[in-house]
RNA sequence: GCCGGGAUGGGGUAGUGGCCAUCCUGGGGGACUGUGGAUCCCCUGACCCGGGUUCAAUUCCCGGUCCCGGCCCCA
């Protein structure tokens, strides 16, 4: 019998957990921030959720089985599907409806750096607004969580648009559309004559002046290039120039226009982005889009939509590159050793607990010796020591274990007093 | 699914075709029943799994699993 633990799969000890608990705490707030509102999602589904979208290839792609009732179903692999569902048929919902959420997903894939069968991910999404605000507070909304995470300055916001993208193959001649994204989606990754002989395969007559095009990456300047090179652009490349001032305007300066972004789904309508390590170390940090026609394929109103999502694993390693992982400690600020006099510690630690400490409480009936020893090696910053004397005379000793000193104080007081000592 | 490198107590490690498999750390207990971190003592606990070669395999060979990394893919 193999009771061990499966391939892509971790295991978080409070420790651990309270570093990932602080950095989902910033991803809540932030969204919060922005007026998204949280929900969460089943993580079973039935399969047919997802071929909706992607087809028949996902399967291979996923946790799936046939339950007891003979239903096909997965653990989700993603969020969207769900969302676009509920604002398909959800018609009293007020636009635009702007969700985030942090479920965890799955995906049957080799575990690599930055990629696991397991992981969290925040999700983000606006439906109903096709403005270009709306793409704008994403992407602001994504960056914004960066910065408020230590990593400002050490990514790079790089924005593409498909639309654009296709007016520029079309100006081409007749080109495979899906080929040719798929090439360029490897550019910077894959053997450049590979690339090459794609994209002649795709149809491009002369790639090395269309990579050319494609790999420089920067402001309005690269914008205007593309308009002049390829007129039919101008529609979109105004767009991307408005959203570039946007962006100026929420005070990032990240962002840049990268045309060799196009993202690997069939669905992107629009607007493409990706954050990735500025140093160029790691896969994408995070990638969204906007996708206008998903919520019709759900059978609902054309409803435009825009969102990103944003894995827990390439996130941790770039923070643990950059030295802002939260410190990986988890301990209570109080221990309530007992020397005696059991039911007023209780009375002492509720006390605590309900003023909004962290408070544990010896279960070992141990001499005190053994109780500091342990609060001690866990690294509890405070103790609070009660006995029959304490009783008596209705106070506390509040003990500091790094300083080694201790008052005794008026239970009352006590709770301030704390206060006043915890960073 | 494919390719490369790994795998020795809970964590980190040394080492070996044969003898009680090394050390550090951690955990439990004690010296110490109203004051911790030090020290000392005791206890706990490992050669990834299966097959092969061999008198003998933790060690060599093959396969698998898992970990790390790369490819495919990346919703």
């Amino acid at each position: 019998m193999d009771i061990s633990r499966l391939k892509g799969f971790r295991e978080f000890l409070p420790d651990e957990m309270e570093a990932r608990r602080r950095v989902f705490e910033v991803m809540r707030q932030t969204a919060l921030s922005f007026g998204f509102g949280e929900v969460d999602m089943p993580s079973l589904e039935r399969l047919d959720l997802f071929r909706v979208k992607s087809g028949e290839e996902i399967v291979e792609q996923t946790f799936s089985f046939v339950d007891k009732g003979g239903r096909e179903v997965t653990l989700i692999p993603e969020l969207t599907p769900a969302l676009a569902r509920i604002v398909a048929h959800r018609k009293d919902l007020q636009k635009p409806v702007r969700w985030f959420s942090i479920p965890k997903i799955w995906r049957y894939e080799e575990p690599q750096s930055g990629r696991l069968r397991e992981f969290y991910q925040f999700n983000a999404d606006i439906f109903g607004s096709s403005s270009i605000y709306a793409d704008a507070e994403v992407i602001a909304l994504a960056m914004e969580i960066l910065h408020r995470l230590g990593l400002a300055g050490k990514f790079q916001m790089r924005i593409s648009d498909r639309y654009m993208m296709e007016a520029i193959l079309r100006e081409l001649g007749d080109v495979d559309v899906d080929r040719a994204f798929r090439a360029i989606d490897k550019i910077g990754r894959a053997d450049e004559g590979w690339i090459q002989n794609e994209l002649i395969s795709a149809g491009i007559p002369d790639p090395d002046e269309f990579m050319g095009f494609i790999s420089s990456h920067g402001g309005q300047d690269v914008l205007d290039d593309i308009e002049a090179a390829y007129p039919s652009t101008r529609p979109r490349c105004e767009r991307l120039r408005d959203l570039m001032s946007l962006l100026d305007a929420y005070g990032f300066r990240e962002h840049v226009v990268d045309l060799s972004i196009v993202r690997g789904l069939a669905y992107y309508t629009g607007v493409v982005f990706e954050a990735h390590d500025a140093k160029g170390e790691f896969r994408a940090i995070l990638g969204g889009g906007r996708y206008d026609t998903v919520v019709k394929l759900f059978g609902g109103e054309d409803t435009p939509a825009v969102g990103f999502g944003m894995g827990d694993a390439v996130l941790e390693l770039l923070m643990r590159r950059e030295g802002v992982w939260p410190e990986e400690r988890f301990s209570p600020d109080v221990f309530v050793a007992s020397a005696g006099a059991r039911e007023y510690a209780i009375e002492v630690a509720m006390k605590l607990r309900r003023e909004g400490f962290r408070v544990e409480m010896d279960l070992s009936g141990k001499g005190l010796s053994k109780q500091l020893r342990y609060a001690s090696r866990r690294g509890i910053p405070f103790v609070v020591i009660v006995g029959d004397r304490e009783m008596e005379k209705g106070v506390a000793v509040l003990r500091d274990m790094a300083a080694g000193t201790q008052v005794e104080v008026p239970l009352k007081d006590l709770p301030a007093l704390l206060r006043g000592r915890l960073p």
